[in-house]
Order: C-alpha cells, then structure tokens, then sequence
DNA sequence: GCATATTTGTCCGTATGTATA
DNA sequence: CTATACATACGGACAAATATG
C-alpha cells in the first residue's frame, strides 16, 4: 500500500503520546499547511478514508479539522459529496484585495510608528533570499511582512483575520506557473513601506500601500483570465 | 426529567426527514442563536450529554457544532474541561469596536449611493419599534441595518465578518442591564446617516458613524467596568 | 493530598441515505 | 435502473484528564 498521496505520517511518530494541543488541532494545522502549501491541487476531494488512515486519526476526528478547515474557507463541504480544496475564482481575488485594502490599509494608518524592528529585520530578509534567487522564502517572507504590518495595530481579531486571508491567497498563488517569483518586484515596495512609517509619513504610506495591492491584484487576475481562458478547450473536471 | 435546561427540541420534530443543511449546521445554527440571545450565560459550559440529548444529536455531531462555533468566537474550547460560552473583557470590546470601525467604515466610503432603499426600510422598522417600546425588536433592527451598510460594499467576506463581530457583540450586550433600550439613542444617527449617504456626503457619513461607534463602545465600556468592580465582592465563579 | 466520579478525547462498528458510474 | 462507493449520523467503548468529596 503506501499510496496514500501527499499526506506524511507526521502524526504516526507521536500517536498514543501526551497531546498539547488535541488531535483535531493538529490535523487541521497540517492539512492546513498541506492546502495552502499547494501539495492538495485545488478541486481536489479530501478523502475521509484515505487521509484519516494516513495520518491515523479516526473519521470522526477528521472530520472535526475538516469543520474548522471549511469555516476558514479553504475547503469547501457539499452535502453527501465530502470535502474539496476551495477553487478561487477572479471574484474570490477581487474579493480579497479588497479585504487586504481594508485590513492593511487600517493598519497602515493606526501604526504611525510603532515597533517597526520586526517589520525592517523581515524585509531584509525577505530580500537575502531574493538575492540567493529562493523564491520560495521570498514569499514566505513577503507574507509574513504583511502579516506584521497589521499586527502593529495590535489587535487580536485583525491579526487572525488578516492570517486566514493570507491563507486564502496562497490557494491563489497557485493558478500562476511561478508562484514564488511573483513576490519579487514588490520588496522594494516593501521597503519603502517602511521607510515612509519610519518617518511618520501616513498618508504616502497608505498609497504606497494601495498601489502595491493594486498591482497584485492586477497580476493575479491576469493569470487567473489565462487559467480560465485554457479552461474550457483543455480537459479539467473540476470535479464533478 | 426533562431537565435539560434551555434546550429546546426543535430539532426532534425534524429528525428521520430529508436534511437541508446537515445536522451539524443546524445544531450549529440552534445553538449560536441561543448563546447571541442570552439563553446560555457567558461562562457556562455546554455539555456534550446534556446538550446532544437535549437536542437528539450524537456526541459526536455536536462536536462538529462546537469546532465551528468555537472558530467563530462564541465559545471558548478548553482541552479536557469542555467548552464554555465566551466571557468577554473590556479589551474584546475595544477591539470589536475598533473592527467595526474598519469595516463599517469602509463600507460607508465604497458606498455612495448603492442600493439604500432595504437601508430606509430597516430604520424606519426599528423607530416604529422604539416606537412601541419593543426593545427586543429595535436592538434586532439596529443591528441589522448595520449588517445591511457593509452588505453595500458588496463583498462576501466583510459581510459574513460582519454578522461573526455583530454575534460576538451581542455577547457584550448582555452585561447591561437592559439590553434592548442601550440601541434606541443610536437610531437617529441611523436615521442621518441615510440621509448623508443619499446626499453623497461619504465623508460626513464617516464622521457620523465614528462618533456612532465611539459613544456605543464608552457606553459598553462602562457597563463592563461596572461588572468587573462588582465581580471581585460578590460570588461569580467564572467557571472555576 | 488522595480516592472516586464525572467528563472529555478518540476510536471503532454499523446502519442509512445520497451521489455517481 | 441498478450497483457501488462514500458521506452522514448514531451508539458503544475505553483511555485520559479533570472535577469532586
């Protein structure tokens, strides 16, 4: 056998040990990780069988991640017919820049230099990585800046939110061919992101900000048209 | 016996019959809007015996239940002890407010001129209904007029934000002493903020809804400061 | 501090209904 | 239309942690 797919045998290692944190939590986390991490294809059915026996928890255990991972939206649960890796359509990216806007945008404007340390160490990093051509943790990196952009606000509920979007956006990240060279040409944006807090500059901030979602967007709806256009001659059942 | 407290059997008259939804959703559905509405005190912990017979469900489908209202922040999931209906802080407040702030008012500013006319129909409900002094009822259209101003940006995410952080107040309602009277004041700044969003006044509609928010919160605040000065003499036990 | 009872956490087996080949 | 696969939901069981006396 052995064919269980993507899904390691994480769990297998510490089963019948103390549990920190619950089982359900823990497999949430790693589907989670599986998900926005692109190893389940969008569409995809997540199997309660399979992926229960590979990571060796029962259904009804799964099925409680499952519960959590469909109300952070990035599985979606249709009655009688199992779980799915959400499929994001341009709306559904349209839809999450404006959140992003929204979010960052408060931030931006609340965080008239605040602890901004954190903020500049990973922009650097960010860009050591652009330099050694690692994409892969130039988006990490990328990600996680904005993430402590909105944490300046210092608040918990903006915090959570702003990390389930950020979850959501990776499912989009994958419709393009080089998700993690897409981050790139945005450091520098970044930087002078910082820059402008750095001196106090609110309002340049807030439009440096804007453009810089903007320009995303624009670039993810472009290789989303590309991905809907091949859509119809190519053969993708979106599964059903 | 039949002592199984606030619980109703709604769902035994349904059961054996073709299901909508799930049982879980429609647990899920009973039971949040018996915790928004006050049957269930902040604090208390849900059982999963008493609950699932209660309601004619398995313990296991109550579980589902439970991992989407706790990701939804109306109750608190503590490892081995249960989860317990969420006891908000002052601070929660803050930052409830301070969300709404952020999603309120960017649907004011995306929002000149949408569609107004469920808008005027949802105030004028709620003065008829302060009216007649049907607290109950104005509080139910206060809250869904604003639910109705951030639908006007016309996105799905802020709206379904929306209705978690307006659940999530009404915990906070509850620490009053007369929850249904706090809403009435703040009708008339319904009633202008119409009007200067009919006149395209987007900037006057801001401010009229941030002195809104700004009065609610001081309003809330103190009733919770009055709770937390009368906790420490007279016996709370917050659960444990 | 200790022994006991209660409750949760997790798994398993099974019956039923629904969707799909 | 039938058959198969799978999700849905239930109930029982036991271990582990917590609450209680």
């Amino acid at each position: 056998m052995d064919g269980a797919g993507p899904v390691s045998a994480v769990l297998q290692s510490e089963r019948g040990r103390l549990l920190r944190s619950g089982t359900a939590e823990r497999v949430t986390e790693i589907l989670r990780e599986q998900i926005t991490g692109g190893l389940f294809a969008p569409g995809v059915r997540l199997s309660e069988e399979s992926i229960g026996e590979a990571l060796g928890v029962s259904r009804n255990t799964l099925r409680e991640a499952f519960r959590l991972l469909s109300h952070e939206g990035l599985v979606v649960h249709e009655l009688h017919r199992g779980v799915f890796v959400r499929v994001l359509t341009a709306a559904d990216v349209t839809d999450l820049y404006l959140l992003r806007q929204v979010v960052e945008g408060a931030a931006v404007r609340s965080a008239a230099r605040g602890e901004l340390g954190t903020l500049i160490t990973t922009v650097e990093q960010a860009e050591a990585a652009a330099a050694g051509r690692r994409w892969g943790e130039v988006a990490t990196f990328d990600l996680q800046f904005h993430q402590e952009l909105v944490s300046l606000a210092a608040s918990p509920r903006l915090d959570s939110l702003m990390r389930r979007l950020l979850a959501e956006l990776r499912l989009a990240f994958h419709v393009m061919s080089h998700p993690g060279e897409f981050h790139e040409p945005y450091l520098l944006r970044n930087r002078s992101l910082v820059s402008l807090l750095q001196a106090g500059k609110a309002d340049e901030a807030a439009a440096e900000l804007r453009a810089y979602l903007e320009d995303a967007e624009a670039q993810l709806l472009k290789a989303f048209q590309q991905r809907d256009a091949g859509a119809s001659t190519e053969r993708k059942p979106q599964h059903r």
